[in-house]
DNA sequence: GGAAGCGGAGAACGAACGTTCTCACAGTTC
DNA sequence: GAACTGTGAGAACGTTCGTTCTCCGCTTCC
């Protein structure tokens, strides 16, 4: 009782070292190739997982591509939370556009997951289109936090967010990372002008 | 001889005629459903022209998507040169987001289509890449053009257009038009900030 | 009137997909 | 040692894809 006790913990390690894995290796190939270029023989042969077990720890394909969604969206709000270091300043908000400048420089690199996902999948798979929409809210959301702790008035937030994903699609495409740089610049720009006190804004004269 | 070159001519009309047809009904269900979720049964059953005639109008799946996206390519160039009305003024540059918001606007808006063409094939069909890359490209070498019409520094060129696609990709996530007035609104800030003289810039002190 | 060639409907092909099943074999339990 | 259980390799299933082929009715020309 005590040894099967034993032998079912370790196997339940097992299967989630393994889900991490594949999962891990489902990223990396649907990120490389697209979602439906790669099929789940083409998973097997790269994690050597046989597909029985692959099927037993997953339910379908669709649950793994939520999975890589979701836990991309983790990795992505912790990239965040390490530019932002907490709170939101002139400094903490450009530290984003650094963020992406790093990412796209990567060789790796071949855009934003969520974008090519929701081109690819967004008109026919709904929990796809779904994840997509409340991974960019979130960061939205974020965004609109750190631009209050900034000081700077609530409609820079979409700029910077705007700013931020046309910087991603354009890197992308281009196979450069200089759209960071550029969008940084923007970025400064912008945040030092809502920063400024206007005549009809919140701030003193 | 003469009915016979007639009839050839009528001929070519129709196939000319039908060609069209069947692209803009490809341009229509590709730009919907994404363009792998698209069969060519479904080309057929959409247009009423048999899969033999289709392949006869076109080798291969492949060419017809090339041609949706170059068609694509022209008619947006239309829409930005309409906007723009020929030379770069800073209504001008503005008019390009105006243009944008009427578009997001539509209820069939899904996005750009070669954002959402490159994420899906970009990989794995080296044509579509070239033809999304030179299509982006021709779009900031246009910006460049106008920026400079308008007596801009370069470095506000590239800053407009991931305004722009960063717009587009909001604004198909989101599902609202919003994206397109936000980022009119950066642009203002950005233009009139690049058209202030400044000490380091090119213009008077 | 009959032969010849066309174009349309849709079957057929080979490949690939997601998913399930078979089968042989290892380890465990009485 | 025999029955049971679970696993891996990979065949198999049913569907869908892009593409080609077959058949058949219609027109056209001698």
């Amino acid at each position: 009782m005590s040894e099967t006790r034993q032998r079912a913990a370790t196997e339940r390690a097992d299967d989630a070292a393994l889900r991490a894995k594949i999962l891990e290796t489902a990223d990396r190939l649907y990120y490389t190739l697209g979602i439906q270029a790669v099929g789940m023989d083409t998973l097997r042969a790269e994690t050597g997982v046989s597909l029985k077990r692959l099927y037993a720890l997953f339910p379908s394909k669709e649950s793994i591509v939520e999975e890589v969604l979701l836990a991309r969206h983790r990795m992505w709000n912790t990239l965040v939370e390490d530019a932002v270091t907490g709170t939101g300043t002139r400094e903490h908000l450009l530290a984003i556009y650094d963020m992406l400048a790093r990412w796209f420089d990567q060789d790796d690199f071949r855009g934003c997951m969520f974008i090519n996902s929701f081109g690819e999948l967004g008109a026919t798979t709904p929990r796809v289109a779904e994840i997509v929409r409340s991974h960019k809210g979130q960061f939205q959301a974020r965004l609109a936090e750190l631009v209050a702790e900034a000081g700077a008035p609530a409609s820079l937030a979409p700029q910077l967010a705007i700013l931020a994903e046309g910087a991603q699609t354009t890197a992308a495409i281009a196979g450069t990372g200089e759209a960071a740089r550029q969008a940084r610049e923007a970025a400064e720009i912008l945040i030092d002008a809502a920063l400024r006190p206007r005549e009809q804004a919140d701030g003193p004269a």
